[in-house]
DNA sequence: GTAGGGTCTGTAGTAGCTACAGGCTCAAGA
DNA sequence: TCTTGAGCCTGTAGCTACTACAGACCCTAC
């Protein structure tokens, strides 16, 4: 059905495999427009070009950088339909940087707490547990 | 109808602002179990009592320390019926931390990765930007 | 009596996927 | 040529941990 001689002719699963993506996570990405939706076949299939896979990488690889898709939307210039300057993606990963930093606070403070009881917890078989006493605040 | 002079007879609302607790919450935590199903008034009111308060100011303690539902529902003993033992509440406690610093490497590496390219980016107007070559892998 | 708040139920929405069911299509082997 | 198995298609439901309604009921105070 499609040519698998021209290296940009790509079927779903033929994508899936070249990106490492799950192949249903290529179809949300289509559905969020995350993804532009591909031309079909006369059966209906669809047929990825090399672009298609080139920005299925890019997606793939910010949201391994924590990026949302809204973020994603953004840095691709989906969300205003113009590319972003650098100025804006600049002020973005700010955020972005930000955000992610507050949440590594957060799990430090957390890790804290959890290394702290744990410790105090002799792991026999007694009426009071440390860990349980902390999470109720005695 | 309900006494409010009796302290451990609350409604819905009497619990959500006793503990802090969104009052939707509180029956979505009803509905999956993490919270008994209270006694009801004539009306069909719900009424809680002391012990319920208690157990929801542990549920939400247990939540801030990023342990999920299902673990609450082991440390309360509610997975298979008998409150846990030391021991057992120390190893769910050790697995959430080793989840919690695995989950700090992770954001680190994010952090490091986004600050090293956001300081690359001039913010200018320019045409290449670094951080969207640095996520493309350029 | 009525106005207002509170409560009740059921349902749908959020992010970011993942996993089917049931049907169609395609390529390869007998 | 027929069949078999893999792949693709669509729609829908599930996951976590909530949150937000709608529309009906109830309770209290004026």
């Amino acid at each position: 059905m499609i040519d698998h001689e021209s290296e940009s002719s790509l079927t779903r699963g033929d994508l899936a495999r070249a990106t490492g993506c799950n192949i249903e996570t290529i179809r949300y990405y289509e559905k969020t427009g995350l993804l532009p939706d591909p031309p079909r076949s006369a059966a209906g299939y669809r047929i990825y070009s090399a672009a298609h896979a080139t920005r299925l990488r890019f997606i793939l690889r910010a949201r391994e950088l924590g990026f949302s898709m809204e973020d994603i939307r953004g840095l691709m210039g989906l969300d205003d339909g113009a590319a972003p300057t650098c100025a804006e993606v600049k002020e973005r990963t700010k955020r972005h940087l930000a955000d992610v930093r507050a949440k590594i606070a957060d799990l430090r403070r957390i890790e804290s707490v959890l290394a702290a009881t744990a410790s105090r917890c002799s792991g026999a078989e007694v009426p009071n547990c440390p860990v349980l006493d902390a999470i109720s605040g005695n």
